[in-house]
DNA sequence: CGTAACGTTTTGTGATCACATTATTCTCTC
DNA sequence: GAGAGAATAATGTGATCACAAAACGTTACG
């Protein structure tokens, strides 16, 4: 089998504004695409083939690679060479226990700061994830899932630990999505009804929970996918067979 | 009074070696200076004064700049300059909790993974922590203890934490240094003996509340400090008399 | 004397080039 | 035919230049 390359790929593409500066443009478009496992894992990436693909110079890109590498998104190798992480099992477990321990706390903080019109802005938020998951869209709902939980996080203006919270997302994207991507179809109870409501009574400890369990049913609809130890490192399934 | 500038300063260089990329050792030296808090917070950085100070070109200062704003240790303002941050309350009380989560997290995840020549590293370290100690070098104290919370992690080699709790340690640095440096004699508990016991006998609910002291040891200091609320920003004592 | 408007300087970004290092391909030898 | 070695191509890094935006200082006006 012939190594996959970059061109082999079709990137989604966003439309650049004009207030958008390229490297940010760059670096928002690979974000995307990695959280939605359109780049695959150990697939490497070259500045000047991206550059070549977005059809702008090398430095942008080489600033957005930069940026990716120091949040975990894709890793450095010794060669100097850029690739998407491929997931093992150890890592993966780690990282959805940060995701956990993080988050937990980051919605516990934020609580104190919950307003009217921050419930309004989730529900509205939730709506648009049902409408996503009922077109069968997994790419949006995982998308807007993360709007969801970034929204609740933010409510207080003093929290830290977004960036954080993006960095495990981000190592955790593109493995998930690869692989929620063979899921036919998921059962999801609405874990968000549960935490705006916990919200809404001003209940922390049932918000942490929701929260958690949130997270938790993610973690399961992943590990629920037939034949899943395939598609972690080390395993001689480790990539689809396309 | 004037503000200050870059060229007030008198950065601590490193060595650079061969083998040594010149953007990292940029990086490395400005990500030291910040840690040891020789570049105060609200001070601006500009891309050519560094490279002129540190006689490199613009180049690997700019890679390592955008570095240090996505590990959050200095911040790029709308204007797109770049400054120190300088910290406020619930950014500090909020930075002090995160430290607290993810270290006893990673202590505790490291600990089944320790074998004896963890150990003996980590005594040795801790020896060198106490020498610092006495020759009252706040500068190594800091970087020392650093090194042995970071080896303590390491043990484990699944360990993801670790970048997510240096981004923590750049931001809370540059002004716990700058008010700890204000501090005449420090009394130190060793909790780092506390840690190392807890190791020896494998008892990791021990471990967990021996980092947990260490961390909240260090954090009592800070708050001892006389005046302290001078050092945070919205006062007007914002920055020291000089 | 204070404030707004103009012109100058500084700064970050993006593009292009040069170079050292690493991959890849080709070729020669056994 | 297979493996080692050399030649070629590709890649990341660092340097320099051009340009637009922002900051700064000066000047003119109220």
């Amino acid at each position: 089998m012939k190594p996959k390359r970059l061109a082999d790929f079709e990137l989604l593409m966003l439309e650049k504004s004009d207030s958008l500066k390229t490297n940010q443009w760059v670096y928002q478009l690979l974000r995307t695409n990695l959280l939605c496992g359109k780049i695959e894992p150990g697939l490497p990436l070259t500045i000047r083939g991206l550059a070549e693909a977005l059809d702008v110079s090398p430095m942008p890109v080489r600033e957005a690679l930069h940026r990716l590498a120091c949040e975990g998104a894709v890793e450095v190798k010794n060669n100097r060479r850029v690739i998407v992480p491929q997931m093992t099992v150890e890592k993966f477990n780690e990282l959805c226990e940060l995701r956990i321990l993080l988050e937990t706390h980051a919605a516990e903080s934020a609580s104190p700061y919950i307003r009217e019109q921050h419930i309004t802005q989730l529900q509205e938020i939730d709506a648009r994830i049902d409408s996503a998951i009922k077109k069968g869209d997994s790419v949006n709902i995982s998308l807007i899932n993360q709007e969801f939980h970034r929204t609740l996080y933010s409510a207080n203006p003093f929290q830290i630990s977004i960036p954080l919270i993006e960095s495990v997302w981000l190592q955790l994207g593109p493995f998930s999505q690869v692989v929620i991507s063979k899921l036919e179809k998921t059962y999801i109870i609405d874990r968000h009804i549960e935490a705006i409501n916990a919200l809404k009574q001003r209940n922390t400890f049932a918000l942490r929970c929701a929260i958690e369990a949130d997270i938790r049913d993610g973690i399961a609809s992943i590990k629920s996918v037939e034949g899943i130890h395939g598609y972690f490192k080390g395993n001689t399934l480790a990539l689809p067979l396309a």
